[in-house]
RNA sequence: GGCCCCAUCGUCUAGCGGUUAGGAUCCAUGGUUUUCAUCCAUGUUACCGGAGUUCGAGUCUCCGUGGGGUCACCA
């Protein structure tokens, strides 16, 4: 069975670039029918934040992602870990080392100086002498000094680093006793029966140091997939620096999940020509052979169009739900239908939909001057006190091609175009130039409003 | 700096030894439209450089160049 996790630590909210590598791992987990386990990073005491870790759930609560199983804390697994370290004590394949940090640091600054690799001397890998009281030890893992350590990626192929150019005894347990990340992911991923670990390119040079605790262990390493990083525009690793890189933010201005998804799925992977992933679609096809194996810069110039995609192709219902969050409420307008129909391919974002939806529902409470003075010339009051005469002689006006009537019926008496009453009585019942038809809007908020609207720009509107 | 990874339009990408190098996005133009947007059509733009292998190289090999990642008692 497959078995795949996403191991964050909780030092903050949910990244981009996680949650993209979170995507990849649900996905092949549930393209195979096997688990996705979410694991909680939280050796470091001093680092552990339980907000950050509501953060990250909230997430993947918000993009519909859910793991298997229990949430796994490693904060509450030391247990496990310190059975495990005393096991390699035993063996002989770790032992205590009391070199204190100060020693450390004057090793490395003499390393330096000498224009070596900074690495641990090895001084108490074999040490049989008088251990000094004072200091307490750390955990160090017997590492090869040579040799080729491959590591068998399922998309760089086969890496191959020396163990003379990487490796040392390096740290398995602190001073005060907690194990340190290299040794626990390890340990848990292979307790945990993940034989598939898929997380960022970042890690690559992390993985040697996991396959020696592996085999110190007797485990068997997992299958390796180094997802190229996410650059930002400068062609760095996107950091939280970038801005934007909050997943619920992505929530508050207006994306749906859905297209954030398949905004993520598309970054570093590929299915031919393919560019709309459903939901369903996504595990189906989903394969990290497919994924490519340079970075990607991130760049939202797409995800507005998927998002815009998305919103179209959503129900009214669904609309009306989404857009609550921002102050609209539509449940029982009786208009809801034409309004949404009428905005639905319109907006990129949910906030950018609210808004208009809020332009035709609000009176106006100011005329954009440039619209004012393009729209409001010649005989445009005159015209819109007509269209209000029109409007008045009629009942039930309900449809858009109600309004429509009025309207073709007064350019045609009159011997005008379409602009020349479209213009000013744009500007009239919404402010400014652009929007929706105005048929639509008209039939949204009703004959009585519509006139309102129309007598207030005439008397209120100096041209 | 050591080690490792990478290299096709501005961006996301297809390509898997023989293609007019494809799609998407963005941008521009035209059409549709009472405006704006949507939608449709059209267009500009790419194989980092150099050797080799081969009848033939974006595709394979090597070198160079460029970019990135990583080198903790963080994860």
């Amino acid at each position: 069975m497959t078995v795949t996790r996403f191991a964050p630590s909780p030092t903050g909210y949910l990244h981009i670039g996680g949650l993209r590598t979170a995507l990849f791992s649900y996905l092949w987990a549930r393209k195979n029918g096997g688990k996705f386990l979410l694991r909680i990073e939280d050796t470091d005491e001093r680092r552990n934040n339980h907000e950050a870790t509501e953060a990250i759930i909230e997430a993947f609560k918000w993009v519909g992602l859910e793991h298997d199983d229990e949430i796994f804390f490693q904060s509450e697994r030391k247990a496990l870990y310190t059975q495990y370290i005393q096991q390699l004590l035993d063996e002989n394949k770790a032992y205590y080392c009391y070199m204190s940090k100060e020693e450390l640091d004057v090793l490395r600054e003499q390393q330096m100086a000498a224009k070596e690799r900074t690495r641990y001397d090895g001084r108490y890998r074999d040490f049989d002498g008088e251990t000094p009281g004072d200091t307490a030890p750390v955990v160090r893992i017997k590492a090869p000094l040579s040799g080729p350590i491959v590591i068998r990626d399922g998309i760089k192929g086969e890496v191959v680093f020396q163990a003379e150019d990487i490796l040392d005894d390096f740290i398995i347990a602190r001073a005060d006793g907690t194990p340190t990340y290299n040794f626990v992911v390890a340990v848990d991923d292979a307790l945990m029966g993940v034989n598939e670990v898929i997380r960022g390119d970042d890690h690559l040079s992390n993985a040697p140091k996991q396959i020696v605790v592996y085999e110190a262990l007797g485990f068997e390493p997992p299958r390796f997939y180094h997802v190229p990083m996410i650059h930002n525009q400068d062609g760095k690793k996107l950091s939280k620096r970038d801005g934007a890189t909050d997943v619920m933010a992505y929530k508050e201005m207006g994306y749906l999940p859905e297209a954030l998804l398949n905004f993520l799925v598309r970054l570093g992977w590929s299915h031919g020509d393919q560019e709309i992933f459903s939901f369903e679609e996504m595990c189906a096809l989903f394969d990290p052979k497919d994924i490519n194996k340079s970075a990607s810069v991130y760049n939202t110039e797409k995800l507005d169009w998927l998002n815009a995609h998305y919103i179209k192709n959503s129900s009214n219902a669904t609309l009306v739900t989404l857009l609550e969050p921002y102050g609209i409420t539509l449940v029982s307008h009786d208009k809801k239908e034409i309004l949404l129909d009428a905005l639905k391919d319109r907006a990129k974002t949910l906030k950018e939909m609210a808004t208009m939806v809020d332009e035709i529902v609000s009176t106006p409470k100011t005329y954009d001057a440039k619209a004012v003075k393009k729209a409001f010339k010649g005989d445009a009051k005159a015209i819109l006190e007509d269209f209000i005469l029109k409007l008045q002689v009629r009942d039930e006006m309900h449809l858009p091609s109600d309004y429509h009537e009025a309207m073709e019926e007064l350019v045609n008496e009159k011997g005008i175009g379409f602009g020349k009453i479209g213009q000013p009585l744009r500007v009239a019942l919404l402010g400014k130039l652009s929007g929706p038809g105005l048929d639509t809007g008209m039939a949204v908020i009703g004959k009585e409003e519509s006139i309102r609207r129309i007598s207030s720009a005439v008397t209120g509107i100096d041209s």
